[in-house]
DNA sequence: AACTTTGACTTTCTTTGACTATTATAGCAC
DNA sequence: GTGCTATAATAGTCAAAGAAAGTCAAAGTT
């Protein structure tokens, strides 16, 4: 078994309890021996939105790395749709799977215009036009993930 | 956590009351065991006006720090933030004004937790370097306005 | 070719300390 | 008593050091 594998199951043990757990970024790699980005490396390989994970993190002292699980009924259905969604959305798109979540009341009016704010061209009017369409996409992926 | 949020928890307990506090920066480093200047970072990074503290001292014989609240009703305050607010905004930024913001009931948990996700680095991880913070505050302050 | 491991370099936030500025008060000269 | 001065008691500033975490690309594995 890879070690990055075996990182990824401690983690995903410790998830467990509470449905997420903070770690020290060093202290893991000192447990397993490993320099700190290898750390980052299953982070970012294995603890992915698509797969309903949420991670923050905070550098400086006092530092740490949080990852959440979110394991809500629906969140099958999320993922099924984070899934199936474009790495760029314009915003009529956005507008089209809002719609479907108030549908399906996987979430309300405000949270719907809460995302629908954060996700306006209003919003990102200092995001270049070539990149809009994917930063909207990654908010998006994020959001849902979380709700 | 950190001694600054430790220090930071502690004031604003304090501050409750009253909405307001008088401190003696020596005490206060002795009572947390650090030095002088620490209080000054804290309350430089915590206590700042665009989250309506206001802080007065004097130095000398007798000196002192005192940390005022001002309490606006909830729509002055909120106008009355997003005007300071700065044309660009780091993670932890937003984070201070979030916590504010749950402090006074302004938003609640969940929502906080959506705007801390949408405005996050993972999620502007495409937006480049120079131009994130700006976005950032960008997104905030429509979200904000449209709470 | 794809995935993993490693390490040098970067960024962010916090803590510390040396140096500076201000104020009150006690003591002294008158 | 009044005014001046020295001293002690505060607080402020700023930059360096410390403590994390992030990034990225090269090297190693499968």
């Amino acid at each position: 078994m890879k070690l990055s594998d075996i990182i990824e199951a401690y983690i995903k043990d410790l998830i467990e309890d509470e449905n997420s757990v903070e770690l020290r970024r060093n202290e893991l790699a000192d447990k397993f021996n490993c320099v700190p980005s290898q750390i980052n490396y299953v982070i970012s390989t294995r603890f992915i939105p698509e797969l309903g994970f949420y991670v923050e993190s905070r550098r400086g002292g006092g530092g740490y790395i949080k990852i959440s699980k979110s394991s809500l009924p629906r969140q099958d259905y999320i993922n099924d749709i984070i899934e199936k969604i474009d790495n760029k959305m314009s915003q009529s798109v956005v507008d089209v799977y809002l719609k479907e979540f108030l549908r399906y009341n996987i979430l309300d009016e405000k949270i719907a215009n809460l995302i629908r704010v954060a996700l306006s061209d209003k919003s990102l009017a200092k995001v270049n036009l070539a990149d809009r369409d994917y930063i909207r996409a990654d908010i998006f992926k994020n959001l849902i993930i979380n709700l």
